[in-house]
DNA sequence: TATGAATGAGACTTCATTCAT
DNA sequence: TATGAATGAAGTCTCATTCAT
């Protein structure tokens, strides 16, 4: 049973704006959507976990969907926004004094990092991505207008510097995305629970692997 | 609405010993599991589709979720046992006769067919997955023994011609599989709804992307 | 506790076609809603008196709402239907051979046994009709479709033999409904709780005021 | 949407000793309950209306039917009272200076301004009537001690000055009620939705109506 | 006095499962 | 073997009412 810090979970200010029954039930269905996913939870179960009345529940969220997008649609948000405003979308803008593996091992440790610190809402993602096609469409479109155009930029980037070969940009984005999301989901099945999984060594190695793979020639 | 055939999804023996009724359920159950997942289908529905009496769903399958049970694990069986019975196991008992890059392609047309020929099937093991722990443990057992031994005796292989860096064997694998996985999805996700995705020139670059990314030195 | 008998509230076709469960929920709802309003009811108080699932009413009807518009609906075709079919029907073809006099009494006496009849079905009528507009809507489209065109023929008719005064048709008809809807509320709020009450003498005395009333001159 | 004077609806001196508050609650109530019917308002929608906290509803009036009730019970009275202190209730004490005639105009155009004045009230007092038995019997007892007396004196008087037939008191003030209501009714039914409602011929025409019906002879 | 957050009983409804036929 | 009517537990959600502030 997981101690879930909601500060690690959701923007700052929105959990400032909260008060503590909200916070304690978003609490609790983050836990409880994650262990049994959300149609097989109950808000009965919520409301018992968070110490509050059923009715509690829905005097903050409408109904349960609206629970489950309250945890959702800020968790996408969170995937997508530090690519526009964070340390890391410095880097991209500081290309020059970058190099692609820079730029490589940045995004993956950038992002290991995030999932690791919001693992069950991850899951959550995860899991109920397949039934939410309206987050699904939201998530699909704030890939293709905020985080496409920048990765394309980069990897236009570093073509035009020669350190990557000239395969179509949106390939490129595949196969990087790809052993990205490679990583992460490794290191979460792989990491939880074998003992020989090193985790900077592996980052290093798909690093390099993405390298020589893109390299020119 | 697609037709879907039961010998596309589940193993012919199997087939063979279901009765006329027993198939019709499974091919309901099928096609309304993966439309709407397992906890928004109905009983009453897949009986209704299936032409039987919900009774007789649980004179085949005694539960609702043994039905489940019933398409999701001759489905991961399906997944695993290729490797070790048909023509694509052979490719890889003949290793001399062929290149790393030959066993590359291979491998990522025959998963892309079969994951287009059970589509829904496949639809709703990653639906499900999740939520099955039994399932996915017998998933990594079989990983385990059967599918790992295999693809490793490949890789030490084609390191000991020459044709392969000298990574880990597991990261080898790892990356291999991650890519794979990555063409797989990214043909489902986008192949389905994008008119420029062109499948093979994709499975090329990916082949050839993971052998430069593999090359030794 | 009045015992109902569906038979003298609903069609004795519907009635055969329905099964037991069916007719027993059908009775309780009426009792229950006659007693205490439709949405003072609760499905579970209907399925306890009629000694079923609470589950079970909703085999037979899809929603509460559904279950009172069974009961609405026959109910007011009954209210309005005789004046097409039944000996009542035949009174106004055969107009030649009554008075206008036998005409109302006529049709108070068989308002007046229909209502008696129904008692509580009828309740439920009056007691709905405000809150259901649809149903409402219904019912004026059948007066003036089925109801208002024979009795303008009827009106009419007497006016031609001299017998009405030449008052314009639809004020002659409003007259008569008011008062047959008056003696039938009264004889239902007055005739159960005063002795005093004697019944035919006041159909006499509304008869003979509708004639005077309306006489020529 | 429109404003709702309470003066109309309740009797001055209450009115008088209520606070700001709980006038707009009752204000709020009867406009909502009157849309929507009782049970179907929720006592936070009234708070909204009323712009009060919900708890505040609950200082002024015990439970939400004590709020109805403290709608109906006034309004009632006002039913019954105005024959007993307004100006047609002189026109009653001077019966020498007017014919039977006079009379039924004056009571006919008295009750449709009342209740035209009071319509959302009047609409809930007869979509709860049924519901509410205490406040039939309070009105059964008040038309029995208040009401029949005095109409039976006129009934009486104009018997005796030979403007009417002498059928029995009780008969005659059925008829008349009737008749009253009738055209209450439908001037709210019909002259509301319907261009070719003309009020003021309606009332004569059921004055003369009502007239020849009791004429002597 | 006034507030409104919190409550929890109870409403309607769904559906997997049973069992008499 | 097959049926499908019946069940009743469990689910989501509403709302009149209370009470600490």
């Amino acid at each position: 049973m997981l101690a879930i810090k909601l500060s690690n979970l959701l923007p700052s200010e929105t959990i400032e704006e909260m008060n503590e029954k909200e916070r304690k039930i978003l609490e609790a269905a983050i836990e409880i959507f994650a262990e049994k996913g959300f149609f097989n939870s109950s808000t009965s179960e919520i409301a018992k976990k968070a110490s509050v009345a059923e009715g509690t529940i829905f005097r903050y969220f409408k109904t349960k969907k609206d629970l489950l997008l309250s945890i959702l649609k800020p968790t996408i948000l969170k995937v997508i926004a530090p690519f526009e405003i964070d340390k890391f979308a410095k880097a991209v803008f500081h290309l020059e004094h970058k190099t692609f593996e820079d730029f490589l091992h940045a995004i993956i440790k950038n992002r290991l990092e995030m999932v690791k610190h919001m693992s069950p809402v991850f899951k959550i993602v995860v899991q109920e991505l397949p039934f939410q096609e309206d987050v699904r469409e939201q998530f699909k479109a704030l890939f293709k207008e905020k985080l496409h155009p920048k990765i394309s930029a980069v990897i236009e980037h570093f073509q035009e510097k020669g350190q990557i070969c000239d395969m179509p940009t949106n390939t490129i984005i595949r196969l990087i995305i790809t052993n990205v999301i490679g990583v992460v989901i490794s290191s979460l099945i792989i990491g939880n629970s074998t003992a020989s999984w090193n985790e900077e060594e592996e980052i290093q190695r798909t690093v390099k692997f993405i390298m020589n793979g893109l390299s020119p020639q």
